[in-house]
DNA sequence: CTGATTCCGTTTGGTAGCAAACGAAACTGG
DNA sequence: CCAGTTTCGTTTGCTACCAAACGGAATCAG
């Protein structure tokens, strides 16, 4: 049998507790939300500081070079969405990429407003090498669960970027 | 029975896989993990944008705040640590809510090189007034799982963070 | 003592991230 | 046509975040 409520879980759920009185606690979704965030970063950090930067990327450039990759040439508006980025951010991150000389804009012609980014052969090369690495490290970072574990998570956690996602 | 991918997913993994030839793709390694990422980024941004923005905090200056409810006066390094942020970022933040009027800082006698962080009245009134309504942003969140759902979606994600957090 | 080392928090220099404002371009109703 | 509106991506101004370098303070070796 498995340790799942630690000491120190126990002493900060108590002390929330006394600061609080008698109004009430959601221990077990403040848990299951606060794990989501550390989850994340810890996820983040380990591939930043491992794979990506081997190859001078962040996530989210790691991120838009993937979904060039796998979607191909895509307007700003769509590529920020995809990435899950607001377009101001998207903008810098396209910046930083140019600058690295893995993407590159491109003037749509029937819409001068619009414009589009797309992988240069130096981004496709980057990206084909990468990430056969990065999933690696995906593996790994969940290599403590079963399939059906992987499956499950991301079940979960679909269902609250869902409830989450409604504003 | 629940539409567990979507086709949208599938044509993902198909133009993946033909990009990849022959080379071994782990999906499930990777779904699990970028829904995690994603997760994450919903939640906090649902927070922010809810309330923690009406009370001028960030996840990041809403978390010090929580922790030095908790825990009480810390050390900067311990603050940031418990935190989960680099001491660097822990300045800058709680500049930030210095500025805000909710922490303050106190220099050690015993060793001059060491300052430790406190809340203001203002501060503790504030994260008593936020954190019952925060916790119910979370119960939001997550209110599309049991509490069975929950505790597995933290125990899972919990492992994530030990493995990944193994250098 | 004292010179070297270690320990602390801050500073520096960089990327990332957002909302709101902006300017140019395209569209729309009259 | 053309004035008003909508639709783009970028800019602006801010906070957050990190690693590495820094400088003062404490500690340790001799």
């Amino acid at each position: 049998m498995e340790d799942r409520a630690s000491p120190r879980l126990l002493d900060a759920e108590r002390r929330i507790q006394a600061r609080l009185g008698d109004r009430p606690l959601d221990f077990d979704s403040m848990l299951a939300v606060s794990n989501i965030y550390r989850a994340a970063t810890a996820v983040r950090r380990r591939a930043e500081r491992g794979v990506l930067w081997q190859f001078g990327l962040s996530w989210g450039g790691f991120t838009t070079l993937w979904v060039l990759w796998v979607w191909g040439e895509m307007r700003t508006a769509d590529l920020a969405e995809e990435c899950d980025l607001s377009k101001a951010t998207l903008t810098g991150v396209v910046k930083t990429l140019e600058k690295r000389g893995f993407v590159e804009r491109r003037q749509v012609e029937s819409d001068r407003r619009r414009v589009t980014v797309a992988l240069t052969d130096a981004g496709l090369d980057t990206i084909e090498q990468l990430f056969p690495r990065f999933n690696l490290y995906e593996g790994e970072m969940v290599r403590e669960l079963s399939t059906a574990e992987k499956h499950e998570l991301a079940e979960l956690l679909r269902r609250v970027i869902v409830a989450a996602g409604q504003t």
